[in-house]
DNA sequence: CCCTTTGTTGACCATCGGTCGATAACCGCA
DNA sequence: TGCGGTTATCGACCGATGGTCAACAAAGGG
């Protein structure tokens, strides 16, 4: 009856690493209320306690396992200054959808999952409120921006999660078609506003 | 010590309307998950169960509190068949527009509280889906869509969606100018695809 | 070989959505 | 005026959830 340890015993990092390597996993295949930090733990082969231990709330696992993907997303969409405002733009937006095709399920989830967790909510408002004013820097550099002017960029970032989901989804579309009518639709919404997209580029 | 009855005894349908009422009123104050059925039924000043006697779950409870409003949405934005297929989605575009400014508080919860409730989500979709159809059967009433146009139209109620939402709270946009810009942008959306709207209209 | 450090655990709590049998308020009727 | 039946209403309860805590034990150094 020699029994081993009862448990094994781990490096604070080696047990964070496999804990977001695992959420990152389980999250992009179920969504976030099917999921409940008991079966977590279960899954990682742990204690819940010890789940609390690594991470505050549900949430902020949650929020954690998604940061690094989403640090990425923004790191790889900053605009590239050496280029005009409009190319910068189209760059950026291309990244944008390289990103989404090389991480369907995260996005899905990322989006689908935004009502349930408030901070997830924050977080993607965040990045939309960051490129939306990196799209007005492009268009109207001093200054607040005409409200309507406002409404419409708000718009187009709506246009751009709806566009990509069903993109995502269907997967019969390819990127360069849809990067077109991406920007086709942005360049005619700003020009129904009144401003000109080309007066910059 | 003459004690009075320990409740007060309604009928049913005005418990009901009652019920409805006071639910109207807290979702559009608080979000969905912020009320909790136990708090509801102490702010009504009646049981818990009593609550759930009324209704078979809190999803199904927030849903009816909406249904009235929803109903009238969806009756307003029926497309009148006398008038030529671009007019009719002038048309019933405007009167989405009416409605959302005739209940900002109940369009701003209902979409923000759409994750949580799959099956506000479910009934959101189903307008939708729904207003998506009837758009494509004005640009291409017979077959399946082209998949981009497919996707536009989809970005397009994300625009919609997203547009609102900035309009509602902002206000600083009046109807008029926002109804302009959507219809603009709609028509840019499907232009780009290579359909052209006004071949129908 | 023990002893300190600290990664780890089981037991616990409040609250959640939801259920059920029992109770008591009201209405018709005598 | 009082009784009896209908049923609106309640209190107590359930399993699961997110979250907390004091105590245990696995390792590495002396």
């Amino acid at each position: 009856m020699s029994e081993g340890p009862a448990y094994q015993r781990l490096a604070v990092d080696e047990r964070r690493r496999r804990l977001l390597e695992l959420g990152a996993d389980l999250f992009t295949r179920h969504g976030y209320d099917e999921l409940s930090m008991a079966k977590i733990a279960k899954e990682a082969g742990i204690s819940k306690a010890l789940l609390y231990h690594y991470f505050p709330s549900k949430e902020a696992y949650f929020v954690a396992t998604l940061e690094e993907k989403a640090n990425e997303l923004q790191r790889r969409t900053v605009p590239n200054p050496e280029l005009p405002p409009f190319e910068q733009l189209a760059a950026s937006l291309d990244e944008y959808l390289k990103w989404i095709e090389e991480n369907k399920s995260s996005y899905d989830k990322m989006i689908r999952n935004a009502g349930a967790a408030p901070e997830v909510r924050a977080l993607l408002d965040r990045v939309r409120t960051e490129t939306a004013h990196r799209i007005l820097q492009g268009l109207s550099p001093e200054g607040p921006p005409k409200p309507l002017l406002r409404t419409a960029i708000r718009g187009w970032l709506g246009f751009l999660d709806g566009a990509c989901l069903d993109w995502v989804n269907h997967g019969d579309v390819d990127r360069e078609t849809l990067h077109g009518l991406l920007l086709s639709t942005l360049i005619a919404s700003v020009l129904a506003v009144g401003e000109d997209p080309a007066a910059k580029g």
